[in-house]
DNA sequence: AAGCATGATTGACT
DNA sequence: AGTCAATCATGCTT
């Protein structure tokens, strides 16, 4: 797994500076008890109370790898997913549940390669007390010298103590980036999800701006973020209008459906709560309809204060843009530019945008943003 | 494995 | 603030 490619593997006195050097042993010893001599590099050690050792420490202790067993890091997770945001998917424990496991792998290593390090700090410790001992044969060793040489050793196994440490946090850091970060993680929304947004797309293909509260509802229908959403009919908009041609064949079968839809509803007098209908509260104005072609100016003109309401218009427009689509297709184009072309009255402009699309000119309301155009005649 | 599809992110723009 | 366009990173299909 790549989680723990940062820690060490197998305890290495080398990385720690410790460099041992086989000396000609003396006459009278062994020839296979070969004599020692410690040789230490980085002749400056950094003293105890290290600011950077006590935030590792704080760090493992908070991650759940150095504390008690139980719950370790759990915590962490669950926040984790919460900021993930898009927590709707039902693989979210699962992907929790992954993290701790991995987390647990984590743990797990760096407690053997702790302990480890542990033994072989101490039977370093014995073997170098040992050699001393066998050299004060051979000439006078203090008790201090061997003080010193056992403070030595255990600063230095300290120091790959501390490198086990930080690698271990660097590999909880790219388990949390890798768990925080939605990209990696990415998942395709079921096909009813995008279905419900394809609807509405291309029931609305002449204006598919979504209002907030179309967003809303949307989103709720899906299952997924308003953020999504946004996201959702932004790469739709724009891989839509790039290559059209190839979104062709779905935009036939959603135009076939939703005036499949349409008349369904308008024969059974009222449709009840469609992705294309979604803002159905009842305030006026759910789309901008200013925008929408000839045929549907002369409904927008009574569409004011007391007329029948945002649903119908919704409604009209949906079988508006529904129907200029199976016109087209009917119309018999080679190309698909040539259907582009039926729409371009309130489609996608010479500019290469919707016309309804964040365009200053627009030329319907001089107040008219991007976002506004949806909701411009509530109030 | 390569290529395409798709959801998310980022920076610029208005 | 919302959108576009480019891009990234992953999922899916072949």
């Amino acid at each position: 797994m790549g989680v723990t490619e940062g820690a060490p593997s197998s305890f290495d006195a080398s990385t720690a500076g410790l460099i041992l050097i086989p000396v000609t042993p003396c006459p009278g010893v062994p020839p296979r008890t070969a004599v020692w001599v410690l040789s230490i590099r980085g002749a400056q050690e950094e003293e105890p109370p290290d600011p950077q050792l006590m935030r590792l420490d704080n760090m493992l202790l908070a991650e759940g790898v150095s504390g008690p067993e139980k719950g370790g890091g759990s915590a962490a997770a669950a926040a984790a997913a919460a900021a993930s945001g898009g927590g709707a998917g039902p693989d979210n424990s699962a992907e929790h549940s992954d993290y701790r496991a991995k987390l647990t792998q984590i743990r797990q290593i760096y407690h053997t390669e702790l302990e480890k390090y542990e033994q072989a700090c101490n039977e370093f410790t014995t073997h170098v007390m040992n050699l001393l001992r066998e050299q004060s044969r051979t000439r006078p060793i203090s008790p201090k010298e061997i003080e010193r040489m056992v403070n030595i050793i255990h600063r230095k196994f300290s120091s790959i103590q501390m490198q086990l440490k930080q690698s271990t946090c660097e590999a909880v850091m790219i388990l949390r980036s890798r768990f925080l970060d939605a990209r990696r993680k990415r998942r395709n929304f079921n096909k009813q999800a995008t279905e419900i947004l394809n609807e509405y797309f291309y029931s609305h293909l002449s204006n598919p701006y979504p209002s907030e509260e179309a967003k809303e509802e949307l989103a709720k229908k899906c299952a997924i973020t308003v953020a999504q959403v946004s996201n959702w009919f932004g790469n739709k908009r724009i891989r839509y209008k790039k290559n059209i041609g190839k979104f062709q064949e779905e935009a036939n079968m959603y135009a076939a459906r939703t005036a499949v839809n349409a008349a369904n509803a308008s024969s059974h007098g009222s449709q009840a709560n469609s992705p294309s209908t979604p803002n159905s509260a009842g305030s006026a104005g759910s789309f901008n309809m200013s925008n929408s072609g000839d045929l549907f100016m002369s409904v927008q003109s009574l569409n004011g204060d007391s007329y029948q309401g945002a649903q119908v218009g919704a409604n009209v427009q949906s079988q508006v843009d529904t129907l200029r689509h199976v016109i087209s297709q009917t119309g018999g184009y080679s190309e698909g530019l040539t259907a582009n072309q039926m729409y371009s009255p309130q489609g996608i402009n010479a500019n290469g945008g919707w016309q309804d699309a964040p365009t200053p000119s627009s030329v319907t309301s001089p107040t008219e943003g991007p976002g506004s155009v949806h909701s411009d005649t509530s109030n």
